[in-house]
DNA sequence: GGGGATAACATGGGTTAGTATGGGATACAA
DNA sequence: TTGTATCCCATACTAACCCATGTTATCCCC
């Protein structure tokens, strides 16, 4: 689960140290729980957001949800087609080097409006890279937000199972 | 899976470099789990689109999953058969040359009007074909049909846990 | 609990290998 | 021959790999 939020440098070459944290999330999806399907890939994916200046990631697990996701709809309904362009489509693999980095494509960089350093935005199962200066005002913006509507937090269901391994 | 979008020369004798991404997807595919079906194929498919002026393509899996999905529908169906004509008959085996590259058919590339430069596009289990110019435009439009409908973005359940049957 | 040793992380830079692409040479068919 | 397809070689460019270093967090011993 992608937690947290770090700001990290963005260098003349276009590299990015992924936080340690969310490595480890990818890492173990790549390797444990193998679905079958032997695509092992060691990295995130990301594409730029059809919902602003920022990129979103994952890691493939995520892809694999979507995939899934879409698969249900027609194979030819318009916004299973706008998905699959704007996701699939815009995305692109980023593989760790031996210092747990990735090289953002420029067009990604420059979609995002990233320069010198960039922020990772965990989401649970996603995560978002931001201008560290563009998520600042949003941040603050949320927790008002969250404030407003907290009524609507309500955990429900699954009461309290002792719950095995939860683990991780 | 496919992934990304790329845009790459067609040259004078009709060779296009197929994007590294994408042959390490099919080049896995005929290696790694091999259906019993001992075909071996290293190399991509590609048929002319029944949807528009572009092509479609996968590895050797994809035809195998189509063909799976036709044999489920009743032989003499007329859609059948149509599908039949459509893609497996139109269909041709493209094998990569020692760098990489394929040649495309002269019909194929009239097709898609591909001449000078060509856009893979890549969705998942499969991937197109497009002239750049054509598919730019598209790009836009997926983006913002991909916002309007957001919504229908919905990923569920199935806590973290990818289980079984996941697609690819 | 304090303080030093050790490992992990984030970052910079140089070198190497892979990718995309052009062009020529060879084999085959019309 | 002429056209076409395949194979081989050369090259610019870029992304991957390797090594080094500062800083932070963690561990362990006294």
């Amino acid at each position: 689960m992608f937690l947290s939020r770090s700001t990290n440098a963005l260098d003349a070459k276009g590299r990015i140290s992924v936080p340690a944290d969310f490595r480890s999330v990818v890492s173990e999806q790549a390797s444990g729980l193998n679905t079958g399907s032997s695509e092992i890939f060691d990295g995130i994916i990301v594409w730029p957001s059809f919902d602003g200046p920022y990129l979103e990631g994952g890691g493939i697990a995520l892809l694999r949800d979507y995939q899934a996701l879409l698969e249900n709809m027609d194979p030819y309904d318009d916004a299973r087609i706008a998905f699959e362009r704007a996701i699939f489509a815009e995305s692109r693999r980023l593989s760790f080097d031996a210092n747990g980095r990735v090289s953002l494509p420029k067009e990604l960089a420059d979609y995002a409006q990233l320069n010198g350093q960039v922020t990772f935005i965990g989401l649970g199962r996603r995560f978002e890279i931001w201008s560290p200066k563009s998520y600042e005002a949003l941040a603050v913006n949320a927790r008002e937000m969250a404030r407003e509507n907290r009524h609507r937090l309500r955990l429900v269901g699954r009461s309290n199972t002792p719950q095995n391994g939860g683990a991780s």
